[in-house]
DNA sequence: TGAAAGGTTTACCATAAGGTAAACTATATA
DNA sequence: TATATAGTTTACCTTATGGTAAACCTTTCA
């Protein structure tokens, strides 16, 4: 789990998920949206990969990635799980009495 | 929402935000459960604030801390949003095409 | 008026991210 | 058989995390 939110955590390995949404791609084409040097992005295939974000198959020189959906879906369900609960105390009594319990604010 | 996932990426900030979801509290609360020391507890209480995700609001000497919605939305947003892109195309077509149009697979 | 309690700040340390350049491996192709 | 292409590895740099100990500021309270 420390890893899946570590991957999103980067900008460019959010567009990269999103590239790969939409179906699979080589790392060069992961890569060529973005001015960085081929290292970078094998290093932030890498990353994804650790996380079980991305799955890749080599095809002689090419390789193909794609989506695993299993780890963003338990994300999904950790998020899920939290919102439900503090969308249910905060919006009712536990926000009320955290809000106007205390008096003295001096921030 | 780099902060946000960043925030998310830490065990021990999951645990401090589910406790969070059940009612606010304060620093010393929010550390008591981890064996870390108080600067510690100050910095992921400061990486949360920064993400956006925790409100603080000090009384006295004690400082109260509660969640905040928004920030937890959009990252549900931003995982949902692929989420279903691809669960759409790689439990169809677009999966089929990827697994067979190569043929010489070597992992 | 002290001293204790709740937190922060200031160093300081180790490790991980994110990036580069240069060299390398392996496959495809003219 | 050269050479270009796809991608990795190694070595290096900078910045951010996650942690500590020690000193500090504030508020509470005996």
């Amino acid at each position: 789990m420390d890893a899946v939110f570590t991957a999103l955590a980067d900008p460019t390995r959010r567009r990269m998920i999103a590239r790969l949404s939409r179906g699979s791609a080589t790392i060069g084409e992961l890569g060529r949206p973005f001015s960085i040097t081929k290292p970078a992005v094998t290093k932030h295939i890498k990353l994804l990969e650790r996380a079980g974000l991305v799955r890749r198959r080599k095809h002689g020189r090419i390789h193909r990635c794609t989506l695993e959906t299993k780890p963003m879906q338990q994300a999904q369900d950790w998020i899920e799980r939290y919102r439900k609960f503090w969308q249910q105390s905060l919006d009712g009594l536990a926000r009320f009495l955290d809000e106007t319990k205390p008096e003295g604010e001096d921030t």
